[in-house]
DNA sequence: CTTCTCACG
DNA sequence: ACGTACGTGAGAAGT
């Protein structure tokens, strides 16, 4: 057996390393004892974060308590692999700090179904956020179990992966290849694995007695791992990928790139991203640029770069100047780059066996619990053209359904702040940026009306003033003064609520607490931003609760992903009708006496058959 | 690492 | 009294 020690407030705990059959004996005891006495913390090692690519491996499970970790080497396999396969079965309570990621690695690498796993799982990441949602850049301590570790348990808690890199680095070894190169006895690796289950297993207490300090609704806990089931599931699942189709798109999007490369080269440009070099070159030009960057530098951002080369932002042209060739080559040349290294060439290096692309589908992420995708990011691809979605499939003999909650925030905004005129207009049907601007204008409103009206919508939500929903509307900043001061007249239950929820927070030491108790931390020089927060957030958990309610009616199995508003799915062709209905009953429900409504659109096979693709 | 840019709801 | 569009992820350049 090897054994560690390492002090942790003013403990010396020990991490156990079985190496023969005693050793294992060892652990067998520790485990039967440990688990009459409570929850269990486990971790896992592996070769990365690509679960679902061919060559990823589980390299050690470890177990431990607040004392006690065993790091238990899967890689060895035989009686080790089983060992770990036992207490994995035989443990009733389990604590994981981000368990998504290991459910999945266990679930693929393992044959420990996810399900199994979850039902007992308590995971300290998501009660870390319950208890502050903010991530480190936001002046919160972050949901990393290093930084809540250093706050809650140790504040001399070692940077596992910090320090890790260092032995990696010691070894030849970078950040990408160390997970997998490192030997699996080097001391380090050893230790920190072990660390980092004595260290969960003693942040769970600490994050539940903040949690009962700080009043925390007891509801979210289940009803957060419910959805964090549902997305590490979808996560499983996958998305289908159009290799064929993503391969060509690659190839023709690099040619793109090279053509406008080489024209924005004849120009002085060498380098197309480089905000430095086209300022200069445009400049040289005989253009002038006016805009300026937070830190003083010349804006050539695209909107300027649009205006430069004549284009509207449909990229359509306006006809008012000459183009200026190497804003527009240098425009081209910028998107189809970024389309291709973003999106096309992550879709295929993301790939598993089966054409499959796993993207991570964080369920509470943001400072308001909205869900994050990452690598690749499937949220942000674009939407106003098709090229891209095309790539993504629904299951062969299927189609791609995607149901959309109808203007939620509004309603959302309309509810909670009981805005009696908003609340009638949805009741009644009418479009509600109709009602606005009929409500504002007159019955004479015209279609800029309606679109300045829907902009002031908008910046009640994000908290926004005349000067931004001009520029965003492209409407004059008096007329949007005068419409917005009439918009408060018509519904001046807004502005009451937004008064009252930020003397709330700064009573709460800067903290607005939503319906469904979850704590929403604001910053003191921006107290207005909790109107967002709180729209946003409740509007997050409108999702939720319909995410919820999908999996109970049987749809987990066509679901794919949460875009915020949205459950896109795949469904077969046959039942695609039936299917879409069920999704927008399971959206449909009311909030405090608004209704919360949603269409469901019914595509071809690939995603972007709903923006313009052909089936 | 920070800044800039750009993709989304 | 004043004045503020919200939340993300990702790639590339530049310090």
């Amino acid at each position: 057996m090897q054994n560690f020690y390492f002090g942790v407030m003013g403990d010396t705990i020990t991490v156990n390393v079985p190496e023969t059959d005693d050793d294992l004996r060892e652990f067998f005891a520790w485990v039967q004892r440990a688990n009459a006495r409570g929850p269990i913390a486990l971790d896992t090692e592996t070769t990365g974060l690509d679960i679902f690519s061919p060559t990823y491996g589980l390299r050690t499970v470890q177990f431990g308590d607040g004392l006690t970790a065993w790091v238990i080497r899967w890689e060895w396999g035989g009686r080790f692999a089983e060992a770990a396969r036992w207490a994995l079965r035989v443990i009733d309570r389990f604590l994981i700090h981000n368990a998504s990621f290991d459910w999945l690695v266990l679930d693929r690498h393992a044959g420990i179904p996810m399900e199994v796993l979850s039902a007992k799982t308590t995971d300290t990441r998501l009660l870390a956020a319950l208890v502050d949602p903010r991530q480190p850049q936001d002046g919160g301590i972050g949901t990393g179990l290093k930084p809540l570790s250093a706050f809650y348990i140790d504040p001399t808690a070692p940077d596992t992966a910090g320090d890790l890199t260092a032995v990696f680095r010691s070894e030849g070894l970078t950040k990408e290849t160390g997970w997998r190169g490192i030997d699996i006895r080097n001391p380090t690796y050893n230790l920190y694995a072990g660390l980092d289950v004595i260290y969960t297993s003693r942040l769970e207490p600490a994050l539940r007695r903040e949690m009962a300090r700080l009043d925390v609704r007891a509801a979210l806990e289940p009803y957060e791992h419910e959805l964090a089931y549902i997305c590490a599931y979808m996560m499983r699942t996958g998305f289908l990928l159009d290799q064929e189709y993503t391969q060509g798109l690659a190839d023709k999007l690099s040619g793109e790139e090279l053509r406008y490369r080489a024209t924005a080269e004849r120009y002085g440009v060498a380098n197309v991203n480089s905000t430095a070099q086209i300022a200069e070159a445009l400049c040289g030009m005989g253009e002038s640029l006016t805009e300026r960057t937070a830190s003083g530098a010349l804006k050539v951002d695209k909107a300027v770069l649009l205006d430069l080369a004549d284009l509207d932002r449909d990229w359509k042209r306006v006809g008012a100047r000459t183009p200026n060739p190497l804003a527009d080559a240098v425009i081209r040349a910028k998107r189809a780059g970024k389309w291709r290294s973003t999106y096309a060439d992550t879709f295929l290096e993301s790939m598993d066996a089966n054409g499959r692309i796993h993207p991570f589908i964080g369920s509470l992420v943001a400072r308001t619990a909205r869900m994050s995708i990452t690598r690749p990011a499937l949220q942000t691809l674009p939407s106003g053209d098709w090229m891209i979605r095309r790539a993504l499939l629904a299951e062969p003999g299927h189609v791609i359904i995607s149901t959309d909650f109808t203007a939620v925030e509004m309603r959302v905004l309309a509810s909670l702040a009981n805005v009696r005129r908003m609340r009638e207009a949805i009741a009644s049907g009418e479009d509600l940026h109709d009602f606005t601007a009929r409500q504002v204008w007159g019955p004479g409103f015209t279609k800029q009306h309606r679109k300045i009206g829907k902009g002031i919508g908008f910046s009640k939500v994000y908290g926004g003033g005349a000067a931004t929903t001009a520029r965003q509307t492209g409407a004059d900043e008096n007329d949007v003064r005068r419409a917005m001061a009439e918009y408060d007249r018509v519904y001046p239950e807004i502005k009451r609520w937004s008064y009252k929820l930020q003397r709330e927070a700064r009573w709460n030491s800067w903290v607005g607490v939503s319906e469904t108790g979850r704590r929403l931390p604001v910053d003191r020089n921006r107290a207005y931003a909790i109107v967002n927060y709180v729209v946003q957030s409740t509007a997050r958990d409108c999702l939720g609760n319909a995410l919820i309610t999908a999996k109970e009616s049987g749809l987990l199995d066509y679901m794919r992903l949460p875009i915020h508003d949205e459950i896109l799915a795949s469904a077969p062709r046959a039942e695609a009708k039936e299917i879409a209905k069920e999704f927008e009953r399971c959206m449909t429900f009311s909030l405090g006496g608004v209704p919360i409504e949603a269409e469901a659109e019914i595509g071809g096979n690939s995603w972007g058959s709903l923006y313009g693709a052909a089936a």
